[in-house]
DNA sequence: ATGGGCATGTAACGAGTTACATGATTTT
DNA sequence: AAAATCATGTAACTCGTTACATGCCCAT
């Protein structure tokens, strides 16, 4: 049983919190674990929905509504629950990888000016900030939400990751801004 | 003018050093760069050779050798260092991009036990731990390095980094541990 | 002598993206 | 009136990976 794509797995945990849910409302709760993991488009989204329901992992339901498009909702079986728990007690866990454009044209520094470099610092910090701002919000309702019981501690950590990327992104400022005067 | 894969940019940056490289050397470079850009297969980056070359981005040099395997050498053209530049200016700067197996079974949570949760996040620590060890024989010989001048400035976000991935997810653990007794 | 590093490349596959497509409702 | 959201899906394309393939040198 050769293992299924991350995708697969995304969509299998977010159904294992128990709520029915169309293709669509998947992606949305996809989006809200960008921070540590990137939503796949929708397009993907679906066909990976349709396999899993071919390997009987989950149920599809077609529901008509009124005044809405109609929509299919899906759940969990048991086989679903079993393959999800299958990858969660995998032993080695990859290493997480980082796609960092900033970092990489940092480091072709020498190609630029420490003025511009400067100024990419500053932008990102600027974004850090949002981000924190964001998190700050979030952090509030995922607090005490019986339904997600470790959603405030991955919303935590991430804003722990941006701190700490504000904080290095700030000191390596500093030393541009004193090496340049 | 249509953008180039990243590939294409972290090629040219490679190259920008001034030495002239083989496939094989650019792609060791590649690597040591893994930590905030995966490194792209060997085979991915012939393929973004070859269409540099036809592009005339750089310089191709074959160069048959005794005692070792014939190689090819590259270099970047003006014309090269002209995309990279105008890459390195780029307003728009993509946002970091994170794959965290880990952190996306934490989030998951709930169909596992705290006990092997707390597994995870033990070997992560030690993961860790190692990666800061390396970095810090790596940061050893990239201070004072007048080839790479910003290379030291990379390995010191990096090393931060993993420091703060260390301490959120002992946090997590002692978290985690205190719940289960 | 066996395994790892040097060196290059092709082939097949898979995952993921963007663009194309439709159409109704709700919000601004 | 226009834009955003809900909702689903296909098609074309690209990037990237893994596996296949070769062959020599060097260290253990």
């Amino acid at each position: 049983m050769k293992t299924l794509p991350t995708t697969s797995y995304i969509i299998l945990g977010i159904l294992s919190f128990g709520q029915p849910l169309s293709g669509y409302d998947i992606r949305k709760t996809a989006k809200e674990l960008s921070h540590f993991y990137p939503a796949p488009a929708h397009s993907q989204i679906y066909r990976e929905l349709r396999r899993l329901d071919e390997m009987e992992l989950l149920t599809s339901e077609y529901i008509a509504q009124e005044g809405k498009p109609d929509k299919q909702e899906f759940e969990i079986t048991p086989q679903g629950t079993a393959v999800l728990q299958q990858w969660m007690q995998q032993s080695d866990i990859d290493a997480p990888v980082r796609k960092h454009p900033l970092l990489l044209r940092l480091y072709f520094g020498h190609v630029s000016q420490p003025k511009e470099l400067i100024s990419m610092l500053e932008r990102y910090i600027a974004q850090c900030n949002k981000d924190l701002a964001q998190l700050a919000i979030v952090e509030e309702y995922t607090e005490n939400d019986p339904d997600h019981p470790y959603a405030a501690l991955v919303v935590e950590w991430n804003a722990h990751y941006v701190m700490a990327e504000r904080t290095i992104a700030q000191k390596m400022l500093d030393r541009l801004q004193r090496d340049q005067s």
